[in-house]
DNA sequence: ACCCTTGTTCGACAACTATCGAACGACGCC
DNA sequence: GGCGTCGTTCGATAGTTGTCGAACAAGGGT
């Protein structure tokens, strides 16, 4: 079964801003370029493994990750430079903590 | 009533990019970006002016837009300017249209 | 071979959202 | 005052999405 990793210009806008639009999911995404290729199970946030997949799983066909098998798990990474191509400072203006004041 | 215009700051960025992610609301912003401060009814996307009305409000309320009454119109305008304070490349990232290619 | 760990998939369910027509309200104009 | 325009709000509906537990599949270790 192929993994579903589009090509990026050939995915909406929309579906990636939708994709960025959840709280857990924009946390994976921190996680993600923060610590780089991770496994899923390292993303704890509170939900099931079946929410966590399901998170995964959208963030990889809105072309925002990559997966990979490694032994009994799968790493994650973020596509960071063909979003920053396609869209520059997308990421950056999203990923930016913000002051709480 | 007031517009419910919220402060940017107070708006969760998961709500912003959502606002973002939908095909009606970007074009909409895309046409104020270009042509600046417009009526509502200029925005004629195929949506009927219930639909219309309700993804100006969704904008509204997510800190993008401002609106003001203007006689029998009411007239909108990006909040670009904090927007790219607070978001800076947001906007250009998500405003410029891709190549088909 | 057995089991444990890691993830995915499958319903199911609740919550949210986009959409519409119709009713309503506010304003300007004749 | 009366009418037409512009826009909001209401109620309904169909579709999407986030969430879960349970069942399943694939690997690694002992």
């Amino acid at each position: 079964m192929e993994p579903h990793e589009p090509d990026l210009t050939a995915v909406p806008v929309t579906n990636v801003l939708a994709a960025l639009a959840d709280d857990v999911r924009l946390q994976i995404v921190r996680a993600l370029a923060e610590g780089g290729e991770s496994a899923c199970g390292s993303f704890d946030f509170g939900v099931s493994k079946a929410t966590r997949s399901h998170h995964l799983r959208v963030l990889r066909e809105a072309g925002l990750t990559r997966t990979r098998a490694a032994g009994t798990s799968r790493l994650v990474r973020l596509r960071r430079d063909e979003l920053d191509k396609l869209y520059p400072g997308l990421l950056d203006a999203v990923l930016t903590q913000r002051p709480p004041a």
